[in-house]
Parts: C-alpha cells; sequence; structure tokens
DNA sequence: AAGTCAATGAAAAAGATTCTCATTATTATT
DNA sequence: AATAATAATGAGAATCTTTTTCATTGACTT
C-alpha cells in the first residue's frame, strides 16, 4: 500500500483494485477518488488530469491514460465516444444506461428503458449477431438552453 | 465546371452541390463519386483519401477532410464515431437508420425500428430536451466471424 | 475575357492518445 | 523488517487524426 493511503479510508476502493489483478498504487487511488467524488459523472481524460493538478497530485497525463483504459478493462468505468471527437469515462456502477447529452451546456442525463433494450436484442438476433455492446446517444437542448 | 466533367454522367451529383452553395470542383464531384460507389458504405476520411490516389487523383487529405466536413454541413454526408476514435462517413440519402457493427470483421449492418423510434421521442421529451440526433450502434460478432 | 472570391495543396500545427525507457514503488518472499 | 522480482510511473517522444495557414489555382459572375 503507497504511503499516505490507510486502509480505513480506501478500504473498499483498494479491494476493487485489487479483484482488477492491479497494484494499489497512489495515482490508481487518486484517479478513482475523483471519478467518484466529481460533480459530472463523465470526464475526459484531460478533466481527471486537471482535478489531480488542482488537488496538487504530480501525476502525468500518460498514466492517466493508462489508469483509464485499465479500468475500462477491469470494467470499473465505461468509455462513451459522444460528438466531439475524444473519449468520456464514467464510473461503471454495473447497471446498464443510455445517454442524452445538450449539445449546448454538454449536460448528460442517463436512461434506461426496457423497450429498447428488449428490441435491440431482438433486432441483433433478427440480424444474425451476438451482442457483445450497445449504446444509444440522443442529442439535444436540455430545459435550461431553451430557455436562453 | 472543371474541365474533364461533362454535365451528362455528373449532372445529378453537380446539382447536389450547388443546391448546398458549393462550387462544383473536381475535388468534391470525385469524392461524391467514391462516397457512391464504393462497396462498403461506411468509410473514414483516410478511406476515402486512399481510394482516390488509386484512382491516380491527386487530392490531399486536407481536402478530403475539408470537403467531407462541408458535405456533412450541406446534409450530403452524415458522420459517425464508431469504437476506435476516428469518424466514418456515409452518404445521407435522407432516412434515418442505426447501426450494428461486427467487432472482428467491421461488417457494418443498418435498421430501423419505428418502436425504438418512438420510445427515443417520448424520453427526450420526458427528460425536457428538444432532440437535435440521436444514434444507436450496436456491437457483436456477426453470423460469418461466429462460425470461424 | 477579366475580376473576384472561394477552393486547393502542402506543410505546419493542434489535439488526443500511446509508446519508450530509465527510475521508482509495490508486493511476494525471506 | 529487509530483499528481490516485477509492475507502475513520469517525462518526453512518437503516433494518429484532424484542422489551420497561406500562397497558388480555379470556378463562376459580369
Amino acid at each position: 500500500m503507497p504511503d499516505g493511503i490507510t486502509t480505513g479510508e480506501y478500504g473498499l476502493e483498494s479491494s476493487e483494485l485489487r479483484k482488477a489483478g492491479l497494484k494499489v498504487t497512489l495515482p490508481r487511488m487518486k484517479i478513482l477518488d475523483i471519478l467518484e467524488a466529481s460533480s459530472s459523472r463523465h470526464q475526459s481524460a484531460e478533466d481527471v488530469y486537471k482535478a489531480l493538478l488542482e488537488e496538487g497530485e504530480d501525476i502525468g497525463l500518460a498514466t492517466v491514460y493508462r489508469v483509464l483504459t485499465q479500468f475500462e478493462s477491469a470494467g470499473i468505468v465505461k468509455r462513451h465516444h459522444f460528438e466531439g471527437g475524444h473519449s468520456v469515462f464514467e464510473l461503471d456502477e454495473g447497471g446498464h444506461h443510455d445517454h442524452i447529452v445538450c449539445v449546448k451546456c454538454a449536460r448528460v442525463d442517463e436512461f434506461v428503458d426496457e423497450t429498447i433494450e428488449q428490441r435491440q436484442k431482438a433486432i441483433a438476433s433478427e440480424l444474425g449477431y451476438e451482442m457483445t455492446d450497445h449504446c444509444l446517444y440522443m442529442y439535444g437542448i436540455c430545459k435550461n438552453c431553451q430557455s436562453e
């Protein structure tokens, strides 16, 4: 366990890392922290990097990318490709959900619709696919931005 | 009209460009050609560029990007962000459809499901959004790749 | 046929992400 | 608690995709 990390506060996080076969290091713990603590559930690698800098952590951008990719493989985070070109990451708390993104303020809302989920499964099977993943992105103007 | 382009063969394409307020140039016509003629409806900018090279056309990659972006604004093509980081383009023939992509061979199938379309509209409105766009990507293993 | 302004090519720049490699830190072992 | 083995990190270089710049060329209006 790295210096400055006590079992008490970080017990859950460190076991999550161990479960994934990843060593418990300070960068990984801090990045997990930021993903959990941030007000916006969806953050780019750059966002996470900046948040680390603000906390005075001297963690390189390369490490942020590396760790986020490892977290993705371990099922700890999900990566999304919203319009705009760069990836955004969110903690994967297990439950699948889809996204609607405001094209003006970048607000993101999440939802699940069982009807849609079922139709997707049916369509994949009709087309002969073994589905591995699926994502539905809607884009629009949120209530706040409409009234401006 | 550029040299080597006759009204006869390219009548439809050139009027499509004019309608969009774009001058009828050789690069634009050739790129439209490639989007129409290619066996795969979904191509990256790099794909289009390579196809141009193979035809002996000396058109720069920057122009390809520029033209594809203009075509997108004009509603001539649609841009997609499949997993993998780079954009792919397809001719926009008007009808909206969604995509299922094989993660092994990159085959793409298209579909439309009215039930899903309706649910999406309903959800956007429930969440207070004025929907501007929506896309549904499914990923899986296609029939061919399953039997390998 | 001439003038105007948009379009192009080439190269540089920018942005996002990955890789390399020497150094450091964690974990299993003693 | 000390050591060895090995994985993780930081910094910067490299890569990949896309955009910008700018001088030149070309399309379209008159």
